[in-house]
DNA sequence: ATTCGTGCAAATGCTTTGCAGCCGT
DNA sequence: ACGGCTGCAAAGCATTTGCACGAAT
């Protein structure tokens, strides 16, 4: 549904979630939120998110386990560490060059693209 | 963990999964599945999927809703309706021609290209 | 004043897990 | 016979929802 008055919860977890890069969990952002909005609910928190990503202000960024979230809305890719679990943004793979022709398709509005793999830091480590 | 022994609820995973084209979840699949062994249980089912996703003989489908699971785990990319909810695969693009070049990263081992958007068959109807 | 947004708590839905017994090796 | 795999049921988590109240317009 469409956004239709402001709310000072609603602000802080955009602004929470634009001033971060490390695409947080619903859990993630609500600990954080908190700190700003002590009593604030976890059902105020997911109808928000679900609401501002009906309304392209929020990416939702599905990659196997618990969705995780993003502020900045351009499309652009992920990548995963299967170890430790971190989700990456890849600057250097332009996500805008890519096309779609298929049958099927009338309109894409959105893609997410999520490489998985292991990551520098894990690869010292094992 | 490794796939040790054989059994024949993992055959009709297997089976079911490499002969359907639709990109089932979980439920769907033991749906299907109870037909051929009627008393299979959930737990079967989901055990042997992710055992599957391990050792790289069955492909999750993250896409934002619940898991969808692919039989063919040649990296592909997909389409989801987001008015209809179905995925599709999509044949007219290469996925194995991108390239991933960051920093973080040590080594791809998988990918998945998600878009969403709007098919054909809603867009007729609305 | 209206009604959308919130906090709280219960409910839902998907997935995982403990356990005793069965089956493949 | 050993130990992995199964069915069953309970538990675990993430997310959604009903409701009465508070806040934005």
């Amino acid at each position: 549904m469409a956004i239709e008055r402001k709310s000072k919860q609603r602000d802080a977890i955009i602004n929470e979630l634009c001033s971060r890069f490390d695409h947080p969990t619903a859990m993630d952002l609500y600990l954080s939120v908190r700190e700003i909005i002590p009593n604030i609910s976890l059902g105020t928190l997911y109808r928000n998110l679900t609401q501002l990503e009906e309304n392209g202000m929020v990416l939702r960024i599905p990659d196997g386990s618990t969705d995780r979230f993003d502020g900045n809305v351009n499309p652009h890719a992920h990548f995963k560490c299967t170890t430790c679990g971190n989700v990456y943004d890849l600057m250097n793979f332009n996500i805008n060059s890519l096309t779609f022709s298929d049958e099927i398709i009338n309109k894409v509005t959105n893609y997410s693209l999520m490489a998985f793999g292991l990551c520098k830091n894990c690869n010292k480590i094992n």
